[in-house]
DNA sequence: ATCATTTGAATAAACGATTTACGAAGCGGA
DNA sequence: TCCGCTTCGTAAATCGTTTATTCAAATGAT
């Protein structure tokens, strides 16, 4: 299978430059306090070069008390709202050589233990943390505090650096283009936590500032089932809305089922616009309107403030929003006939 | 922020149990040789749990040649499909102690030497690689042989730890479904790549052996957006079936919009069954027909393959599959009137 | 009492890279 | 010639575990 030829160690690079193993780290790394003669170190990266060598990472980890891991830990990793916002992470992370673990959080509960050890024992170096949705909000900001992090979606603390969408003006232009074209009856599927809230304060100030009324939130959990369920259960209690704005595209996924299990059609009875848009909003039947937020940007800006993080702790928020609100209309919302 | 106290050392647990730190190290780690006194393990085990000592993961690596790490290489990272096989994945390499980095393969075209620096750079034990889509295989090929790996979807190689799903069962499974309600002119949507051929054979072979004519097999990709456009192009061309079964759910999701587009109804005109059940089928509008592959099996037992291969490397072919095909019937088939 | 075993544990050398402290040439000036 | 300053590098101590080797004390046999 492989060759019987090992990697080649720092000390064998060194051997073949004629020069100290010691030399050969200040020149590969940089050091700028290093003074070599251009031929020599013209030699030693030749060797480099001959024997192909690369560090050992392990090594490097155990000297530099650094190991080039990144952990990101999500509420539901497997979101496909996450996707994007995961890969640009990743390549952000890339540029500065590390890595990212992904972490799921709906873990901590079972298996809290191992996520702690995990976490806490010297594997990363940092870690983003999704918070803001309740359960197991202590353990993660406990860890927060120990590890260099960035805290995602959660509001913001003295004693911590986060990361949030302006979840607030999302809803408010979701809300806004159903005002615009002439809805007055609009209800408020959400879930639970803190960006769901400020989502839903978006979506009752707008209709305050409309002069319209705004009804309580419904809650329809982070799960197209648990969107579905609420739905039909809240349409199925005679509600008389002609349209919904859902706390993000999965939720509104089964919103979107719910009211056709609730027999309205849509958009023809009720209208629908999903806060997140996603790639399969418009492949539904009809299909979905939504409104994009940055989620790509959050993830290579929150990457950018860890990295950050590593050298220099310090607390702060940061908001990550587009220059405009972006609304993508598509077939399931519709003008009412004045 | 953090306490001035830095994570406890071996030589610490060990100056605190008053033994030396190779005996703390043999007892943590069960060494069989080790002949301790039953006050000497105590004292040692009281030690470690009154500094809530763990073992320093980069030192361990560097010791050990091993660093607890597992690569996931997947075509598509963040394909819907693949969210219960990683889950399952992960959970299989944690009662391990192994945790999983996940490497998209797409980049393979642009940053194809920074994956080959990840990957043959001692930072991973094993490799879990998706294979068989065509592009960069001999890349991922040659990779496998260098690190210890498990290849999945790709077709069995002399040299090669294989494992795959059971596809021209899962397709045969969908067109008999087919067959069974009626349809006698049904097409295959695949995709590039072995495991879509695989489900084609099972297609076609199905047709043949009931007697019915198949047809070419109708490039559709991996994606939503690719089988929308070419859904929409073979009804568009005059095509008439009155059935179709789509490679994947995500394309499946495409051709389920582009039958729409098509001014085509389903399933009264036209109906649909997808390879790969998901968490979004039951909510299209109608909800879709499906085939249930155990792509979460896949994971699990892949993990498990590989942690096998890191001790003793060997070639060979496994192939998971339900004890049953599954079907899950939805709205989106509908029986033909004879 | 003496020698040979066993039992119980310590010692020290890796693993591979990084970095601080130190030193041998080479050079110029007095 | 001798001192002092650069220049160009080297040596050796870490980082924290693991493990082969060694060794002292306790035990047993004669």
């Amino acid at each position: 299978m492989s060759s019987t030829t090992r990697k080649p160690r720092l000390a064998e690079v060194a051997k073949l430059a004629g020069v100290s193993p010691g030399l050969v780290s200040r020149i590969l790394n940089g050091d700028p306090t290093v003074r070599a003669r251009p031929e020599t170190r013209a030699a030693v990266l030749s060797a480099i070069e001959m024997l192909n060598y690369t560090p050992h990472p392990s090594a490097r980890a155990l000297r530099n008390a650094r190991t080039g891991l990144l952990g990101f830990a999500l509420h539901h990793v497997n979101d496909p709202i996450y996707a994007e916002m995961v890969q640009r992470a990743q390549s952000a992370a890339a540029r500065d050589n590390f890595s990212i673990i992904l972490l799921n959080t709906a873990e901590l509960a079972e298996r809290g233990e191992a996520f702690r050890n995990i976490v806490l024992g010297r594997r990363l170096d940092g870690l983003l943390i999704q918070s803001g949705f309740g359960a197991g909000e202590d353990v993660l900001h406990e860890i927060a505090r120990r590890v260099p992090s960035v805290v995602f979606s959660a509001n913001p603390t003295a004693d911590m650096r986060t990361i949030r969408l302006d979840d607030a003006r999302a809803a408010a232009t979701a809300t806004q283009h159903l005002i615009d074209t002439g809805h007055t009856s609009i209800a408020y599927i959400g879930a639970p936590g803190v960006s769901s809230e400020r989502r839903f304060e978006g979506y009752r100030s707008t209709l305050a500032a409309a002069g319209l009324p705004w009804l309580p939130a419904v809650n329809g959990g982070w799960t197209a089932d648990e969107g579905h369920e609420s739905t039909v259960r809240f349409l199925g209690s005679g509600a008389q809305v002609t349209a919904i704005v859902a706390v993000t595209a999965t939720t509104a996924l089964g919103v979107h089922s719910g009211i056709v299990a609730s027999g309205r059609r849509i958009p023809d009875d009720v209208s629908l616009v999903s806060v997140h848009d996603t790639w399969y909003a418009r492949h539904l039947n009809p299909p979905m309107t939504a409104v994009t937020l940055p989620l790509g940007d959050l993830g290579a800006l929150a990457v950018a403030e860890l990295i950050d993080q590593i050298d220099t702790p310090r607390a702060g928020e940061t908001i990550v929003a587009d220059p405009e609100p972006r609304l993508v209309v598509r077939g399931s919302t519709k003008a009412i006939q004045a």
